[in-house]
RNA sequence: GGAGCUCGAAAGACAAUCGCUUUUUAAAGAGGAAAGUCCGGGCAACACAGAGUACGGUAGUCGCUAACGGCGACCGUUCGUAAGAAUAGGGAAAGUACCACAGAAACAAAACUGCCCUUCGGGGUGAUGGUGAAAAGAGUGGGGUAAGAGCCCACAGCAGGGUGUAGCGAUACGCUCUGGCGGCAAACCCUACCGGUUGCAAGGAGUGCUAUUAGCCUUGACUCGAGGACGCACGCUUACCGCUCGAGCCAUGGAGCAAUCUAUGGCCUAGAUAGAUGAUUGUCGGCCUUUUGGCUACAGAACCCGGCUUACUGAGAGCUCGUUAU
RNA sequence: GCGCCUGUGGUGGAAUUGGUAGACACGCUACCUUGAGGUGGUAGUGGCCAGAUUAACGGCUGUGCUAGUUCGAGUCUAGUCAGGCGCA
């Protein structure tokens, strides 16, 4: 799990990067992306309750989401909020080779554009 | 060996690497349902909450409990061969409403039809009518009569009054009188009992203004009573407190059929805040499969407890009824 | 966390106090009309029994699901499932 202070979650920070960041997606997870000012990088992972209805199920998702981005943390680039957004079911039973792909990909494609 | 009923422990284990939250820096860190939010309480604010009406809820008895619509024991009823299971189980003799279609008639007593008598005017009868869920709403048999009928008799059903025995009681088993007898109260209603409202998004903490009048508020019905800076504006509103020691857990003993209560000793056992309690790998368990291998339930605390209900893996224990063999 | 609402054929949407479920509209199917299609007209249309068959008659089942009350339940009651809404 990654660090609190390296999360965000709140209402408003997550709407104004959905509303101002640029986006990049998959079949499976999408990439939103924004500059900030604190100085530091800042994750989010989103999971709608339409993906999977129990909740350890989405707990499951967004821990094995948050752990790949923690073990790849030096890739990100600095000083920006990122949300990755998941949109299957899949994420939760898949290899984790296959998940640290498709965020690698992710991330690359939105240097990239 | 088969079919079935009840109870029910536990909720895979260990190791390595890399992490998260709280923090006394050394530890601890999801459940039996954490769920649904169906009930009940604690706690908080307004009177630690008052009176009456309204409105809502509950409904066998006795107990348990902080309380309950929960639980236990017992009684009645229903289902089952049985072990057992289910049970909103007060009142229809206070009143009102409803009972489609069919049927002569549907709730109150007669008309129609039938039967009997007849002086042909009428009178007697209410057991004929085959419809219906339900029809003299007292059944069966006999007597009786012009024809008939609880009109009379015997045996029997329910209800109500009185009464005896057993039981704290619901009730059970009797005796006696009455002759009262459709259903429906998960229709209105009556009776008894219970319920103030809002909820941790409660609430607390800051600054300024108004001042005992008026007004407003005490919340989401109304009236009364009693009271209050309660009021207004700004700020706070991702921060702090509330926030976890509690009707707490474990062990042993005692009381009780049991729910439960109690004595002694020991223990401290998540407290996050978009939300920690994890990820990966390996070994061993368990189940399935010829093997490779696959599977390993339901499911995530959000102020805290007591229940209920639902989801779901299930070692094992006890019991019942057939079958076969001895 | 708290509070509230709705589930009826393929679709929308009716069903007065409990009394033959599916009015009405759309859609679909078959036939007629057309060179062909559309439009228009007529008839039919919840599911199962139902297979090789125009399929009648008939039976069973059916208002999200499971029970209960009642002679009788879409309607009343309880539980449950699904979907949706409100309060910052």
């Amino acid at each position: 799990m990654l660090n609190k202070k390296y999360r965000f979650h709140s209402r408003g920070g997550v709407r104004f990067v959905f509303q101002k960041g640029k986006t990049v997606r998959t079949q499976k997870m999408s990439l939103t992306t924004l500059d900030n000012e604190r100085g530091f990088t800042r994750v989010a992972v989103v999971v709608s309750k339409k993906v999977l209805k129990t909740a350890v199920g989405r707990n499951r998702i967004r821990r094995r989401v948050y752990e790949a981005i923690r073990q790849n943390f030096e890739d990100l680039p600095e000083k920006r909020d990122y949300i990755f957004t998941v949109f299957t079911k899949d994420i939760a039973d898949m290899p984790y080779k296959d998940l640290e792909k498709i965020l690698g990909d992710l991330v690359a494609q939105s240097r990239i554009s």
